[in-house]
DNA sequence: CGGCTTTGACCAGCGC
DNA sequence: GCGCTGGTCAAAGCCG
């Protein structure tokens, strides 16, 4: 569990930063299925959390294009912080912002600007918790990451990322 | 002037 | 078949 971060941080050729090393804590797969389980399942359980069971289709392997129904991956973690946005690195273009069921907060959709790159992401805040945020990232960066790698630390030093195993959220 | 945010409209998928 | 909800588009405005 300590090389799935490259699957969010793809640092081709920028080092990889301890504090990203860090964050590769929580794993992407192993958050990607506890997500599901994590989420406010008491609210509405139409979490987006995760499509991780139909993604990586082998089946769809032989065509890409035709990804009409095949929903990527997505991989959600939630996140304890005063701001929606969590710089990590990359530049992101906002598209997008709707209001969810069961949420006063908006939802705000973001798509990486780099040319080339559709990774996608959303936040959300969570009703519940004001101070929870789930970021939802869809796609992986092929580029690395624009800003300086300490960055990262100063984010995560702002923020509390929730494992599995950690201790599940009540909503 | 360029890039980004905002915001309403539009569209597709899903459940009833 | 219809209505609801989520996701995206695109025009207009804002800001550096």
């Amino acid at each position: 569990m300590e090389n799935h971060y490259q699957k969010f941080f793809p640092a081709s050729s920028s080092p990889v930063p301890s504090a990203a090393a860090a964050a590769a804590t929580y794993d992407p797969f192993t958050a990607n299925t506890l997500v599901p389980n994590t989420r406010q399942a008491s609210n509405n359980g139409k979490f987006v959390g995760s499509e991780s069971d139909d993604q990586l289709k082998p089946s769809a392997e032989d065509d890409k294009n035709k990804e009409k129904k095949v929903r990527k991956p997505r991989y959600a973690f939630q996140t304890r912080s005063r701001v929606d946005i969590l710089d990590d690195g990359y530049r992101w273009r906002k598209y997008g912002q709707k209001a969810v069921k069961n949420n006063k907060f908006p939802r705000g959709y973001y798509r990486c600007t780099h040319k080339g790159c559709s990774v996608k992401k959303q936040v959300q805040r969570l009703t519940k918790d004001e101070s929870l945020v789930v970021t939802t990232y869809e796609g992986m960066h092929n580029h690395p990451i624009d800003k300086a790698a300490d960055n990262f630390e100063h984010i995560l030093s702002q923020m509390h990322i929730y494992t599995p195993f950690s201790k599940p959220i009540h909503l």
